[in-house]
RNA sequence: GGGCCAUUAGCUCAGGUGGUUAGAGCGCACCCCUGAUAAGGGUGAGGUCCCUGGUUCAAGUCCAGGAUGGCCCA
């Protein structure tokens, strides 16, 4: 059986918390269990004096109900022209954070929260230090995710009828619905920007900027035409995206293992292999011997322009019994022998790396191609460990042709029947016939080992439903090679955070090929060329740049599909114009964002170029950072940024990537406004999830879940408290009438504003370091240990007890308006809503109108004091030992209030003796008394001990000894005194109430 | 599979160049207060510094290998 037990401490409050999060009684409700369980306390007297004190007295409350107020605040700004507007008017030196644009697709998740969250803490307090700071949003627009979403928005009636004019238009609709509903969200996050004018790259002037940035790079020589292979599908006779494939399962190829006759060997490799085996001479080896390979598509081998081996893989030479030498990777001999059902004896065992320059016949050929030494993309797994290479029909092909400078030959047109260049096959389709006549082919001529089908994963087309190719087509490219020492030297130059983002773009921009820029779709920016029609002629110059360039700027890019050639070639080739037709490739959208540093920061005067700062998240070091500064630096030689900032990815709670299926996805609206179930998923408000923001350390990635926002829920009321507390018990103050200098006020209250002053420095430097984890960790021990635990509780007695205007409450006010004031401050750039909130609420009159006018603060240093901190600190060690002491009492249920008590000291330790001393030599006679820094009735250093201890703790510090305080209890301050007065209905008054009331009444 | 990064208390974070018993705030437990009250104060319990080796008189810190997780690439 449980016993009603007495619920007090933590529980209770867990449970009053839980029972207000459930809405489960009212609040008067509440109020009224509360009344009747004080009421059943026994009271001396029901009279209270609680009339007489100052107590505070506020309008800002204790919970925030963010989802109203947070909008009402939001309201407030625009209405002021108090957000973006107010850095972009300030005078300082101009502060570029230039957006990385996300893409206008999807619902807004936590990455997109931490991303512009970050940024716009970076914003307000640069807006706050002076800096002329104009925040332009920006997004993503074109490309294929978005161009997919239209078409599966159709119906396929429509979808046949659709032409390319219609398509973008559908999906300009569709990018704007998307940007409209992400900015709806990030401007409920707080964030301030340009909204009106954010920047799109399907605008007009983004548009032209960006054909600008491409005509510059082509007439600085870096665009070049070349091959690439794509994936191909011959049966809708156009180019897929890997979205645009499905991988069926039950697709066999015709595979077949191919011998290719070795016609030479480097001198130094056949030595060795003499060496084991004399008996083979080289007449002997090179009329024999076969490099073997395996391929899935038997109708690349004309393409075929090299074999390539893994340089880490093991190789052997075996000899049949026919006298035949067969090179193919060790791990594969057993298989391999079984395969070719041939007796293979090792003659010589070779690493990959050695076999490079061995030549061979080309299987279809009259030449002879060689060995290369590919990646490890070559396994062992299946096959001979040595592959066939056909950079016109596969993408490691290609890179590794590319290494070699081998050509890149398309063997099939866009039928995908085969052409002039595979020879005598030349008619015959790779779906159909081409396989089987090459395989006849190869076993005329006693190449082909074996065929057989092969199971495997093999891209279709997802319209067709048919087999897809790799295929080499006409694409455009950006040469790296030709700036890439430039790109290199420009990372040097910019400053990198954290600094191994440094080694990862350098690595990823020394090892990058050219960069394909061409595409082709239609939802995307063309590329602006003309080609001669029945030719290879290319139209492509300054005059023609300039002049697209100029018509898009007016008419958009549109007009590449609506116009005619003639309307779109300037004047003097308007006669020509019959003899040109239109490029129909568009450009990477990679291309497109990295082209904004020219179509924003270049174009608008408010911006600087380079940009002070990019803020993204560090998968952009292959992304925008790297294809921003590819650009910048083709055109201008210079990096697009000053600065690049980046955070890592959000996680759950366990350091998972989020998913729907694990069932751990956070979202940000729900973070804000609460989900179906309000106990499990609260409404936390737009604060909470910045104040998440700042709270983590985000150069790694970084967690968040329910545990972690209920913690940051506390912390953020921890602080909304104390504001509260400080805003109530100035009610009655003003700076004007009530204003001192720091030499007149109390030892505590100069200590105070030092601290206060220590804290702000260390909430800039973090602030200025971008190290926001630090700002909430000095904010929370700020509220937590200096406010709430030392400062106001100390606090009350000189609040709440003295008279209205005494010394001791006016410089305690004073105190607290320095602090709230700044406290407001120095949270506004994360805890926007509550700092706006509470300069709101401040009690007097303030010059500015918003926190966010009011500028950074700039204390005189001088109150910093290093004796004062000293000695405080001294005396709070000995406080925390008398606590300690005190706790003791209350556990043996002595006392409950620590002013039940009164403390004797008796030091033995030097430094908090002197400390002592300090305190009673310079302290101001009405608040510098340690009694009541402890909140005791009183507190005296002695000489030797007395009896009648309650406890007496030896420490390093020296002896306390806590004693049951002597006299009565004082019912307005609740001191014990010996000297009382009778007061009203039988109550007891020390001499400074009475006084106080008596002044009060007269 | 390769490159880069991370791992310190239940949570979020500190822990220059190796050097006492590894810290803070929160949370939690217990106690007090009822004049910050959907508050407030006090005390306390929480750590295999991811693991295994190595260097060293001495390793959370340096080195090597591994595990787990993340990003990028294949």
């Amino acid at each position: 059986m449980i016993h009603a037990k007495k619920i007090t401490g933590q529980l209770r409050k867990n449970i009053i918390n839980f029972i207000y999060l459930n809405n489960s009684i009212d609040h008067q409700y509440y109020l009224y269990c509360r009344m009747k369980s004080q009421n059943s306390k026994e009271q001396k007297s029901d009279f209270s004096y609680k009339e007489t004190l100052n107590l505070l007295k506020t309008d800002f409350s204790m919970r925030a109900n963010s989802v109203v107020r947070e909008p009402e605040i939001q309201n407030f700004w625009a209405n002021n022209n108090i957000d973006f507007e107010l850095g972009s008017n300030n005078s300082g030196k101009t502060f570029t954070l230039h957006d990385g644009p996300p893409y206008a697709n999807g619902a807004l998740h936590m990455g997109h929260a931490l991303n512009k969250v970050l940024k716009d803490i970076v914003n307000k307090y640069k807006t706050l230090k002076g800096f002329k700071v104009h925040y332009v949003p920006g997004w993503d627009c074109h490309g294929l995710p978005i161009e997919l979403k239209v078409l599966q928005n159709m119906k396929s009636d429509e979808r046949k009828n659709l032409n390319t004019l219609n398509l973008r238009k559908k999906a300009t609709n569709y990018a704007y619905v998307q940007i409209n509903n992400q900015m709806e969200g990030f401007k409920r996050w707080g964030i301030w920007g340009d909204w009106d004018n954010p920047y799109l790259t399907l605008k007009k002037s983004y548009e032209s900027a960006q054909i600008g940035v491409f005509g510059k790079m082509f007439l600085n020589g870096y665009i070049y035409r070349g091959l690439k292979p794509v994936h191909w599908s011959p049966s809708s006779r156009t180019a897929l995206a890997e979205a645009e494939l499905e991988y069926p399962e039950e697709h066999y190829s015709k595979s077949i293992y191919v011998s290719l006759k070795i016609t030479k060997i480097p001198e130094e490799i056949f030595l060795k292999l003499r060496q084991e085996n004399p008996n083979i001479t080289k007449d002997l080896f090179l009329s024999n011997s076969f490099v073997t390979i395996w391929t899935t598509t038997p109708w690349t081998i004309p393409a075929n322009e090299a074999v390539s081996v893994n340089p880490k893989i093991n190789y052997v030479f075996a000899i049949d019994e026919e006298k035949r030498i067969y090179l193919f990777a060790k791990d594969l001999s057993s298989e391999i022998s079984i395969k070719f059902n041939k007796d293979l004896e090792i003659l010589f065992e070779v690493k990959g790396s050695c076999l490079e320059n061995i030549e061979y016949q080309h299987p279809t050929k009259n030449k002879n191609c060689r060995i290369v030494v590919g990646g490890d993309y070559i396994t062992t797994e299946s096959g001979t460990g040595i592959v066939h290479t056909a950079p016109g029909h596969g993408m490691d092909d290609f890179v590794v042709g590319q290494k070699y400078g081998l050509p890149t030959t398309c063997v099939v047109d866009e039928k995908g029947n085969l052409n002039e260049y595979s020879g005598q096959f030349k008619g015959s389709n790779v779906l159909k016939d081409a396989n089987g006549l090459i395989i006849e082919y190869l076993k005329e001529k006693n190449l082909l080992l074996l065929q057989e089908n092969y199971k495997h994963r093999f891209p279709y087309d997802w319209r067709t439903k048919k087999p897809t190719i790799f295929r080499a087509t006409e694409q455009w490219f950006a040469s790296v090679d030709g700036f890439r020492s430039s790109a290199l030297k420009a990372i040097e130059d910019v400053e990198w955070m954290p600094a191994t983002g440094k080694k990862r773009i350098y690595s990823m921009v020394i090892g990058r090929g050219d960069w394909c820029i061409s595409r082709q779709r239609s939802w995307g920016v063309p590329i602006p060329v003309f080609y001669k029609k029945n030719g290879n002629e290319i139209l492509l110059n300054k005059e023609i740049i300039n002049h697209i360039q100029k018509l898009f700027s007016e008419h958009g890019a549109d007009i590449w599909w609506d116009w005619e050639v003639k309307s779109l070639l300037p004047e003097n080739y308007v006669e020509e114009s019959d003899l040109w037709e239109k490029g129909k490739d568009t450009m990477d959208v990679w291309f497109d964002s990295g082209s904004s540093w020219a179509a924003v920061c270049e174009q608008r005067s408010e911006l600087s170029y380079p940009a002070d700062l990019y803020l993204e998240g560090s998968d952009q070091h292959r992304g925008w950072f790297q294809s921003s500064l590819l650009t910048s630096v083709a055109v201008n030689n210079k990096p697009p940024y000053k600065k690049v900032l980046t955070h890592g990815f959000a996680l759950d709670e366990n350091g998972r990537k989020m998913s729907k299926s694990l069932g751990n996805v956070v979202d940000p609206n729900i973070i804000i406004n609460g989900g179906n179930n309000k106990k499990t998923e609260p409404a936390y408000g737009a604060d909470v999830l910045r104040l998440w923001v700042s709270s983590v350390d985000y150069s790694v990635d970084v967690p968040i879940g329910s545990n972690i926002l209920k913690q940051l829920s506390d912390v953020y009321r921890k602080v909304r408290n104390t504001a509260r507390y400080l805003l109530g018990n100035i009610h009655d103050f003003d700076p004007n009438i009530n204003s001192f200098e720091i030499d007149q006020l109390p030892l505590l209250d100069q200590w105070m504003l030092g601290r206060l002053v220590e804290v702000t420095n260390q909430i800039s430097t973090a602030y200025e370091s971008y190290e926001f984890s630090k700002f909430f960790q000095i904010l929370q021990s700020f509220c937590v240990a200096d406010l709430s635990n030392f400062y106001l509780d100390i606090a009350k007695d000189r609040l709440y007890v003295s008279a209205k205007s005494q010394f001791r409450r006016r410089s305690c006010q004073f105190v607290l308006s320095k602090i709230v004031e700044n406290l407001a401050v120095f949270i506004s750039p994360v805890l926007c809503h509550m700092a706006e909130d509470i300069w709101q609420n401040i009690p007097y009159s303030t010059k500015e109108k918003s926190v966010f006018q009011r500028g950074w603060p700039n204390f005189p240093q001088s109150w910093k004091s290093q004796s004062l901190n000293m000695n405080i600190s001294n005396l709070r060690n000995l406080r925390v030992e008398i606590n300690k002491a005190i706790e003791g009492c209350r556990n043996k249920q002595l006392i409950g209030a620590a002013l039940e008590t009164e403390v004797n000291f008796l030091p033995e330790d030097k430094l908090v003796n002197d400390s002592l001393t300090w305190l009673e030599k310079f302290g101001n006679k009405d608040v510098d008394l340690f009694s009541e820094w402890l909140i005791v009735s009183n507190f005296k250093v002695v000489s030797t001990l007395v009896g009648n201890s309650l406890i007496v703790d030896e420490n390093q510090l020296g002896k306390i000894q806590i004693l049951k305080a002597n006299g009565q209890k004082c019912d307005r301050c609740w001191h014990y005194q010996k000297e009382t007065v009778s007061g009203i209905q039988n109550t007891k008054l020390c001499k400074r109430c009475s006084n106080i009331i008596n002044l009060k009444i007269s």
